[in-house]
Parts: C-alpha cells; structure tokens; sequence
DNA sequence: AACTATTTATAAGA
DNA sequence: TTCTTATAAATAGTT
C-alpha cells in the first residue's frame, strides 16, 4: 500500500527497514486496539525490533493475557494427554492441580558460579575463599537445598519434570 | 476501509461481529507476519476471542517470545530498584542472582481445598475422609512443606517477598 | 464464501 | 524525523 507494490522479504537498507518498521509497528498496534473494542476480544502484540528494543499492546495487560494463555496451553495439554489410567481418580485430579504448577526452574549452583568464578559451589572447595556469612546462619556460598516434609508422588507421573512450589522468605 | 466507514466501538450485533472478527483476525496476523519478515523483528501476538477461543501467531514461538519478554521486563525491575545500599556487595550481588527467581507462585492449599471441597488441607480434619496414599508414603491430603538446609538472607531484602526455586523429581 | 466500492495503510519522495 | 500523496491493500456492506 504505497507509491508502489513490495515484496514481503527483509529490507536490507539499514534506514528504509528502520522506517518502514516505525510505521508499521504502528499500523498493526492500531489495528490490534481496533480488533479489541469492535470485536470484545482481548489482544496482547509483543514486538522485539532487529535491535532489542521492546514495543507492546494489550488492551487487558501483557501479564493477564500471558496467563490467560498458559492457563489455555495447560488445559489443552491436559486433554492431549489424560494419563487415562488412572482418570477420574483423586489422586489424578490433584496431580493435574500440582501440575499446573509445573515450569522449568533455574539453576542456582550455575548462577552461583558466573558470581563466584570457577570454584566449586557445592561446598567442597569453601576454604579457598572466606564464606560470606550475614549474621542469620546464611552461607552464601553453600546451595540453598530443599527438603519435601512428604515425598512427592512421582509413580503416577513422568520423573525429571520440574515443579514450581511456594516458599515465603519469613 | 469497505463500503462504509465505521466508527470503532463494540459491534452490538453478534453475528457482524464474528464476521468482523474473522477478517481483522486474519489481517491483523498477516500484518505481523509481514512485519517480522520486512524489520527483522520477533514478534507475537495472543488473541483471545470474545467466546474465549485462542489464536496466537508468532515468527519464532509464543513460549520464546513470552519468556524474551519476562526477561526484558525483570531487567528493566532491576534497574528502576537497584537497592542502593548494598549495591557493590557480593551479597548484593548474589541477591540480584537469587532474585531474577523471584516470582508470585501458587497456592497448594487453596487448589486442594477446590478439589476436596471445604475440608482443612492443613491436615487437622484429614480423618473426615480416607486420605489417599500411592505407595511411597505420598498422602494427598497434607500439604507439601519445604524446608531450606540453610536460612536464607532475608535481612537483606523485603520480607514477604516469594522465591522460586528449582526442584527435581526423582 | 465471493464481490466491489470505499476507506485505510503505507512506499516513496520531499 | 515528519509531512505529503499516489497507490496498494484491507475491509464494510452486499449478494
């Protein structure tokens, strides 16, 4: 729609992609806002440029339509793969609860080691520099580990799955 | 751009407005495809239609894009609270690691109590209905506590803030 | 689902 | 960057 028809292929001059991209990144956030109201529908846009920078739209917010969409992808995964065994069982019902939760998790003891160099996290080589202690017991070099009061049960659904729990620092 | 012009609010009759819906769907997706092929960009967009049903597009992967945006967004936390009066300290520093992790996490309890219905999940009225076990000591009715093998330094940061931290099945 | 009269978006130029 | 405008593209109302 302009002075002349184009291809839908990347813009190789720097400038021209840079305008083009300004417009339209305009156009389609517009065009988005328009859909929301005529049609009641609730729109998230998330747009990353060739630069990093970032641009969003929801007419709800990025973080409600985010999670409306997890919590969409959870139920169809639910019905892709109902564990048929044991459907219709307590326990099965609340696996499914428990699973809802299920995210992959981050990595403690490797962040740790980016901080603290090459050394070794797990507490076996501590001596080779003093243990930042805060006054609580807290040793910032040993990993956090958790403990379950109750083993999980892990017979009713694939190992090696992550799950994301609660904890509330006190 | 039709035969008329429209003023953009609610389309009040249902049947136009699925039609509407349909179309501007379409050319709003085509949009952002066009947009990430002609800038370079990653881009995504969720949209959920008044009756709830999803549809998504993104050049790269809804999941990517969500998790870029995450990321972007918890940098951009650090730098608008950047915890001035420790900042320097590896503590500090550690902290910052450990809160990347920081996020809202869920309510065991308060999902148990909507699939068991009103009784108490802390385990004090677990004899009002046979608790289920699977084998390996698992009792569905207790909540899952954890406990940290060492405190964690919350005379750093905000107390009740929550932590996310990883946790493997076996 | 198609069809088109119009409106809207935008490519190129200033 | 912002404005202009010729033209391409999207789409509102109709069939």
């Amino acid at each position: 729609m302009g002075r002349g028809k184009i291809v839908i292929r990347r813009i190789d001059n720097s400038t021209s992609r840079q305008v083009t991209f300004s417009k339209r990144r305009n156009g389609l956030l517009k065009k988005a806002k328009e859909l929301s109201i005529l049609c009641d529908a609730e729109i998230g846009v998330i747009i990353f440029s060739s630069t990093g920078k970032l641009y969003d739209y929801a007419n709800t917010s990025v973080k409600s339509i985010i999670d409306r969409y997890n919590k969409q992808k959870e139920e169809q995964q639910q019905l892709v793969n109902p564990a048929s065994e044991v459907k219709g069982n307590l326990i099965y019902h609340e696996n499914l609860e428990l699973h809802k939760k299920v995210k992959l998790v981050s990595q403690e003891n490797s962040e740790l080691r980016e901080v603290y160099g090459k050394q070794n996290v797990d507490g076996a080589n501590r001596a080779s520099q003093a243990p930042c202690t805060v006054g609580n017991g807290y040793d910032s070099h040993a990993p956090i580990h958790l403990q379950l009061s109750q083993p999980y049960p892990h017979n009713i659904e694939a190992p090696g799955k992550s799950m994301k729990l609660g904890l509330q620092l006190q």
